[in-house]
DNA sequence: CACAACTATGTCAGTTCTGACATAGTTGAT
DNA sequence: ATCAACTATGTCAGAACTGACATAGTTGTG
């Protein structure tokens, strides 16, 4: 019942309470390295979430013509998303756009082609060197049980990713030929 | 105004004509690897393309209550789909429920993220195995002006992928501890 | 002191996407 | 002969998602 935008927003408040902002900006980063969402998104899920029973929130006078709410995990939502982490995930990503463009490539000019793997190829690289600096400041892998895990581990994956794109798109260029 | 949807559906008919049908197959395998869509969802989109002209078909007496509909590129969308090509991709995957599932994943008892873990090993496993046997069914990379050039890019892409994931949950239960 | 950026909430219209429902002829296996 | 699977089209309700609009106090910079 509860969509996978509803346990990515308990997977953030698991950690500490938050309000929707700080939600959306999580969902940004680092959350949004592997799911995302608008703020206008998360307001309404949280209306679903609260009516399920699986978050509260606190009130308290903010900035803004509306009161700042405060959300946090009841025991019904800690355990729900207890549950959910360890079931059997369904969909693995199905979208991408590279890819997709990638399958009509022989269509068009093959230096234009090349250009955009080269764009892609640097984007790799930048962003891999970002998560690498970033691996080098948690100082080895946190223990599974610490929050900290999650980071690490995602991370990580981040990282293997990056690296198999990046290797992807210096075949592509391999295949296209060099300049 | 086109969707990717729509570039997704001029891209398998840029092999070929096509009934919705057919395309429903297309998004199901081999294009369903990195882009996927219902049949309720190709009917429309084709009517869109149909609107803009990027489509058009030919219509013969066929088995159930409606005529069937051999669909086909018009120059135009021939033109749109090879622009289209080589425009920068704006999205990269962004949602990866196993990836959210091991954010979280610190909050759950460490025997089932690790069962988990070995599950998605497997299936990762046996994917590679596949890719490779239908690799080695093309004796070598087509050239780049070659429809099955796209063919054999996304599926070096899907191979190149499923190590990646491989290797990640090896690390996983390798961080987890092994039984 | 002015102005920008940030904190913080929400609505709303429109698009996309999913899954179920509906219909009906052809083909192949037992 | 019967039955299942396949071919082939489409609708529809509802959920998910995007991007714009709306409001307004606080904080920091020049």
């Amino acid at each position: 019942m509860t969509s996978t935008l509803g346990f990515a927003i308990l997977s953030v408040l698991a950690r500490g309470d938050r309000t929707g902002y700080d939600l959306a900006a999580a969902m940004r980063r680092p959350v949004g390295y592997f799911w995302t969402a608008g703020h206008s998104q998360i307001h309404a899920e949280l209306q679903k979430l609260l009516g399920a029973g699986l978050v509260g929130f606190e009130a308290e006078h903010g900035p803004g013509p509306r009161d700042r709410k405060v959300y946090h995990l009841t025991a019904e939502g800690t355990r729900a998303l207890r549950e959910w982490v360890t079931e059997p995930p369904r969909e693995r990503p199905e979208r991408d756009e590279l890819v997709l463009k990638t399958y009509a490539s022989w269509l068009a000019e093959p230096e234009l082609v090349r250009r955009m793997f080269a764009d892609q190829l640097a984007a790799h690289e930048t962003r891999l060197a970002e998560y690498e600096r970033h691996e080098a400041s948690f100082g080895g892998p946190p223990a599974p049980g610490d929050p900290r895990f999650g980071n690490y581990a995602t991370l990580r994956c981040g990282m293997g990713y990056e690296r198999h794109r990046a290797e992807w798109c210096r075949w592509m260029l391999a295949q296209l030929g060099e300049g």
